[in-house]
DNA sequence: CGACTGATTGACTATACTCAACTGCGGTGG
DNA sequence: CCACCGCAGTTGAGTATAGTCAATCAGTCG
């Protein structure tokens, strides 16, 4: 159980989030202030620096990611409201975090080896998981079935309700799906042209074929 | 240390592996006969199978993959000799486990929650980074790209000497990066014709211009 | 030595990228 | 309140990279 309490925010919902676990009270604030405040594109930490803390997102969403020297730019990951984010294998974070809109993070801090472990591997290892089926996506899916397993993952994570919200430009889901943002535009067009999705706003996608989508993404 | 002698392979040699920790004694024995023998091709555990047991590469080489219904394949990473696999974040396996040429295994199991943690967590945390870096060379890097990383690292696990071995075939190798044969085959010939590698046999490379190559990977 | 399998090479094609023009939403100021 | 501006997103045309299919080559094993 946490030792603060964790209202939940208003966007990204999360009702049945099965990726973090409760965490137990081996948890501790690394600070006496230990919820902040990131606005939209803010750093919450960067490739190299030195790594240590735990971070919760308190509302809003996540993206973390590496560059390329040439601009080229990787997102290995989003997370949502409730997920943890932030350990690595040694003191040096590999990847940076950013704030994709505005946001609120809790930080911890474990208090023990023993607790380390026993808290973080189940997160570590269904991580793990996550980012090989991502691999899978990434190496042998075209640019249709990306976008459709994406979508599929997106509403999954918001308790599988048909209306989603995404809090992410096209830009971050084509660096997320290894593909540009015009093949993003052009697929969403294509599924909202054939009636498998609904775009009643940008940042919003209703899926009005949900056995289509969920086949289309393998 | 391990409770067993373990002894070395001539093969796929690992002198520096800086990726499995050394193992302490709540690593036990899962089976009285704990090292067994996969010949080329052999399933070590498939994927929905009951996960449990620990595995470490005795001798020889594994890759960790999952299939698309339609046969598409991704391999999510090669195991040499010393390297540990087969933790999973439920009791299940989600990918398969092959031998890719002549390999012994060592079972596992842990002894105690506590020790499982605290043996496991470093292992799955050096993996998951791996997974996500992984990530960024099949979402960002063209095939040329993915090659000469792919050579780097290999070259790097094996000691960072200029011979390498290849264990594993074109097939393997293009499922990894994400890529066919026929490109990783024209790519290989590429590297030969401006100097960058030698091709003594098909499963044996060296390395000529380290820079270039490394230069190469981005 | 021949057959089989895996690898290479070539010709052609398709998918997704690049570059560019245009659209529309959201915010700001007159 | 409406008009304008700017940026994110969409759409289009042409291109390049890697894929497909097919033929050939080479290495291995019986």
């Amino acid at each position: 159980m946490l030792a603060y309490s964790t209202p939940r925010s208003a966007l990204p919902l999360q009702p049945s989030d099965a990726l973090h676990p409760i965490l137990s009270e081996s948890f501790v604030p690394a600070k006496s202030q230990p919820c902040s405040f990131f606005p939209a594109g803010a750093e919450i930490y960067g490739q190299g620096e030195k790594a240590g803390k735990l971070y919760q997102v308190e509302f809003g969403s996540v993206r973390v990611s590496r560059l390329l020297a040439d601009g080229r730019r990787q997102i290995s990951t989003f997370l949502l409201a409730g997920e943890i984010f932030g350990f690595e294998a040694d003191d040096t974070h590999h990847f940076s975090a950013e704030a994709i809109c505005a946001t609120g993070i809790r930080f911890f801090r474990l208090s023990t080896r023993a607790d380390i472990s026993r808290e973080l591997l189940p997160l570590a290892l269904r991580n793990l998981t996550r980012a090989q089926e991502h691999l899978l996506v990434l190496g042998r899916q075209n640019a249709t079935e990306r976008v459709a397993a994406f979508l599929v993952d997106m509403a999954e994570r918001q308790g599988g309700l048909n209306q989603i919200a995404l809090p992410m430009s096209r830009q971050d889901i084509g660096d997320y799906l290894g593909i540009t943002i015009e093949t993003v535009s052009r697929i969403f067009s294509k599924l909202r042209e054939t009636g498998i999705i609904k775009l009643p706003s940008l940042r919003n996608i209703e899926i009005r074929k949900w056995d289509v989508l969920q086949r289309m993404s393998q």
